[in-house]
DNA sequence: GACCAGGCACATC
DNA sequence: GATGTGCATGGT
């Protein structure tokens, strides 16, 4: 399992290359990013991004008094702008309200507390919390996605009907736990999902991990 | 025109 | 506890 996890990662690498993950220019912006990305093309996301920068509202402050119907105008192209305009409402009154009062962002918690907490957030689940955690406040723990699990099954790793923290954990107890490497893995195994893994038309015989499908 | 995308909450059984 | 459904735009 070991060296099957490094192997690929060591194939997606030489292959890809580093992908930059999370392309944003503050940390705010990687958690408004995760909550717009949801079952989203990130270019739709991107397009959503730019408005709220072209009308100088991507902060927490900002958005946090925007109403939320214009909110909603904003981030159209991302789609699912009605439930994404409430979840970053609710996100933002749990990030405002702890900047507010002058609670250090989150920070010098136990992860565990700080992932429960971001769990409680309506429109916050684990994908969503540990992008969050990975990307923008660079805590170690691996972001699953529809990607790694097809990918982890496909290559006889987990059951196709694994749940998250099982995907999750084949990750964590086999690998060090870096942010680095964390970061740069699962952008890896997105960038090949979208290239060669697509629920249709996948092309398993040219992608790159094809000959170490059984090593 | 169908299918899908860097999910999640909620209803129903 | 498992399974189904709504949410919505834009690219292939």
């Amino acid at each position: 399992m070991k060296r099957k996890l490094k192997l690929i990662f060591k194939r997606l690498y030489s292959v890809f290359g580093p992908q930059h993950w999370w392309p944003a220019d503050t940390v705010f912006e990687i958690m408004v990013g995760a909550i717009l990305t949801q079952n989203t093309n990130w270019s739709n996301v991107q397009k959503a991004i730019l408005a709220l920068k072209e009308k100088k509202l991507l902060s927490a402050r900002k958005l946090y008094q925007l109403p939320r119907k214009k909110l909603a105008g904003l981030i159209k192209s991302a789609g699912y702008y009605n439930v994404k305009s409430l979840r970053l409402k609710s996100f933002l009154k749990f990030f405002f309200d702890r900047y507010a009062a002058k609670i250090k962002l989150m920070d010098a918690q136990d992860l565990k507390t700080l992932r429960a907490q971001l769990l409680t957030v309506k429109g916050i689940g684990p994908e969503t919390a540990d992008s969050m955690l990975l990307y923008a406040l660079n805590k170690p723990v691996f972001v699953v996605d529809a990607y790694t699990k097809r990918i982890l099954a496909r290559h006889g790793l987990i059951k196709a009907e694994a749940d998250y923290s099982q995907c999750q954990d084949i990750f964590m107890r086999n690998l060090k736990n870096d942010v680095k490497l964390f970061g740069e893995y699962h952008a890896l195994l997105v960038k090949l999902g979208k290239d060669y893994c697509r629920k249709q038309n996948p092309k398993c015989e040219i992608c790159p991990l094809w000959s170490i499908k059984n090593a």
